[in-house]
RNA sequence: GCCUCCGUAGUUCAGUCCGGUUAGAAUGACUGCCUCGUAAGCAGUAGGUCGGGAGUUCAAAUCUCCUCGGAGGCUCCA
């Protein structure tokens, strides 16, 4: 028999028969790793374990450790999720199952609707099929054949057809007496899987093929973990996570609320949740003044006519609020401020020696988004944006481009996130009437933007066809703590506006040029999405300088009340946020209660601290710091709050 | 907008499945006592048309329908 030779990731080589399967020589190379195994990797392309090798090839096998294996594992388990379904109601439709981020997915349409408390009972029944199944068999159908396993089953006769264009082969995988059409990538075995490292957790709605033309499915969500401890692992830190979810936190530290009788969507900024927008604004104000922009404010209503001129309407006119008629025309809520802007550019002629001129406004938007999408101050329908527009030359877009990014990464630093990264989004040629047709425009202002983000070292994807209509853009994606993804930050090149608004300018020779590029920034997002933010990274706990109650000063007893004043007077005196607590209440509870509040810095003053001229600090972090000279404390609170650091050194 | 789930004092929740005394608790608020040294002193008082509306019933927080609001998804997006 021939031999191949099989070269390891370790380097070393084995030889073997040749035909032997990826499976097989997992199991020759241990047995742990032979149960563990899940996919190969041959070549550097991942393969079933069940393809036999016929030549020399380099190997590695993949385990449920690896990502591509928990992958495995976890489309292993939908696949016993939608056998559980078909055994429970045969009749039910069964679509697609992939593996997500903690867990896994299976959609289907039932022919009566399930609940959340049928969970259980599938749950129930999975644990039951679990012991019957082992090894997934591999086999090959024709699209006829295929079509035949699933009866009325305009779903999977969609993928069918599909998948076996060109006359390619299906494949279906099989363990226990479950098949399913499916491209592979499973456990080596389901003897493997322990019971109890999956846990049903919810349904919800989900359009097929994404697309919402199309029916509606249920998906059954479910998380998985190789191991039950790992699975309880997750389940805590998302128990820890809710715990600092900003529609809590943002009612328990008074910063925003909300009224039905306001609307969805509708924020009400509370003093302290005011307190930190407003510092975020100075922050922006003082930051884009040394950046040379600009700043405005423009109106929150104008009539329709300006919107036709954006094209916004029609374009973007259901996600507006509805036109309000009066005497003299249509009013619409402004959605954006970019028009407001293109108008003030416009206001006078304009010179080459203006550009770049970069507009800035802290501007109020309302968008009527759907109300499914709504969620605390993530989503909301009134915007306040750190909104600029920076008009250029095509040459000045590079300089622009990248100082947008600088400011960016400075602001983010300022604020301690780590957890982003940036997103190209490009047009896609090959769908050209979604996009503006000025194809050499795309490529060269892409090409530009590419260029800036590689020297600027930040870390970036490039995502084809998710461009605007009007230009290439860059998001910046974060992570909340519970996991989702969100854009916080965006920029985006506009080639639009000039026709729209005739922007232009005077060239050096006096020739009018329409040359002009609008950048579209906002680094801050919006308040309400960026203090959603500011909350669940800080658990509440905000830096000195964003803290809506910076000093809380407790008297021990009433006899030091006086005390407590006047250093609160001090403190006042030096824009600082101070208050103080006089109950007649025990310190223990009025130290409980301000920790509660997550104020950074609680102050007692009692016998000591009056005849010392000190304070006894008790900083966030639980430290207690007795004898502190009022001078120096006070000098190291403003120093603190200057330099906005994140956190207090005493 | 669509799907699933949820809505009871300011807040967190019990009671809803299986309709039946004046709807409970904790916490917060208020009043009084306590004058207190670093995460809860003690006592009392007020606070709810059970999100709103309609229906079924002798009787509705509880069952049905509509509507408003919220959560998680889908689609969209800052």
């Amino acid at each position: 028999m021939t031999k191949i030779k099989i070269t390891l990731p370790d380097g070393s080589i084995k030889e073997y028969a040749k035909g032997i399967t990826a499976g097989e020589i997992a199991f020759d190379i241990g047995r742990r790793l032979g149960q563990d195994a899940v996919l190969a990797k041959i070549n550097g392309n991942i393969k079933d374990l069940s393809i036999q090798i016929k030549e020399d090839s380099a190997l590695q096998i993949i385990t449920i450790q690896d990502k591509e294996g928990l992958d495995g594992f976890r489309h292993s388990l939908a696949h016993l999720l939608a056998a559980a379904v078909m055994e429970l109601w045969p009749d039910t439709k069964r679509t697609i199952g992939p593996p997500i981020e903690n867990g896994f997915y299976y959609d289907f349409e039932f022919s009566n609707p399930i609940s959340e408390d049928d969970l259980p009972k599938i749950e129930k029944k999975m644990r039951e099929i679990l012991p019957k199944w082992d090894k997934f068999e591999r086999s090959e159908a024709t699209a006829a054949e295929a079509k035949k396993e699933y009866p009325n089953n305009q779903f999977k006769h969609e993928l069918i057809d599909e998948f076996s264009k060109d006359g390619k082969k299906l494949t279906f995988y099989k363990s226990g007496n479950y098949s399913d059409l499916c491209r592979g990538g499973h456990v080596s075995s389901m003897k493997s899987v322990q019971p109890d490292s999956f846990k049903l957790t919810h349904l919800a709605g989900a359009y097929w093929r994404g697309s919402e033309k199309n029916p509606q499915l249920t998906r059954i969500y479910a998380v998985a973990f190789p191991t039950k401890k790992e699975l309880d692992a997750y389940l805590k830190m998302v128990e820890e996570a809710k715990k600092r979810d900003h529609k809590k936190l943002g009612r328990e530290l008074d910063l925003y609320t909300t009224s039905e009788l306001v609307g969805k969507g509708l924020p009400i900024w509370l003093p302290k949740g005011e307190t930190i927008k407003r510092e975020i604004e100075n922050f922006a104000i003082e930051t884009e003044k040394k950046a040379g922009y600009q700043r405005v404010s423009t109106p929150v209503l104008a009539k329709k006519e300006l919107f036709i001129k954006s094209g916004h309407i029609p374009y973007f006119q259901e996600s507006m609020f509805p036109e309000m008629v009066l005497d003299d025309g249509a009013y619409y809520l402004k959605a954006m401020n970019c028009p407001y802007h293109h108008l003030i550019f416009n206001h006078k002629t304009r010179s080459y020696r203006d550009l770049p001129l970069r507009i800035s406004e802290y501007g109020l938007c309302h968008r009527f988004e759907l109300s499914g999408t709504l969620s605390g101050l993530l989503r909301v329908r009134m915007l306040s944006m750190n909104d600029a527009h920076i008009y250029c030359k095509k040459d000045q877009i590079e300089k622009e481009f990248g100082d947008v990014i600088k400011m960016i990464v400075d602001y983010y630093k300022t604020f301690g996130f780590e957890n982003y990264y940036f997103r190209l989004s490009l047009w896609d040629p090959n769908n050209r009437e979604k996009y503006i047709n000025e194809p050499e425009n795309w490529e060269s202002t892409q090409e530009i933007i590419r260029g800036v983000l590689k020297k600027n070292n930040v870390k970036f994807e490039e995502v084809m066809g998710e461009a605007a209509f009007y230009g290439p853009k860059v998001d910046i994606q974060f992570k909340t703590v519970t996991g989702r993804e969100e854009s916080m930050s965006t920029i985006q090149l506009d080639f639009i506006a000039k026709k729209k608004f005739g922007l232009k300018y005077a060239d050096k020779d006096n020739k009018e040029n329409n040359e002009v590029y609008v950048i579209h920034r906002a680094p801050l997002s919006t308040h309400e999405r960026f203090i959603a933010f500011l909350i669940e990274e800080y658990a509440g706990k905000f830096p000195l300088w964003l803290s809506p109650v910076q000093i809380r000063i407790l008297s021990v007893s009433d006899k030091f009340e006086k005390y407590a004043r006047k250093i609160n007077e001090e403190f006042l005196k030096n824009n600082l946020r101070s208050e103080v607590d006089s109950r007649t209440e025990s310190i223990s509870y009025k130290v409980r209660e301000a920790q509660a509040q997550k104020i950074p810095l609680i102050l007692t003053v009692g016998e000591k601290e009056e005849k010392n001229g000190t304070v006894a600090v008790r900083t966030i972090d639980n430290k207690i710091h007795f004898g502190v000279k009022l001078d120096d404390f006070l000098g190291k609170v403003m120093k603190n709050i200057e330099e906005k650091k994140i956190k207090v050194e005493l």
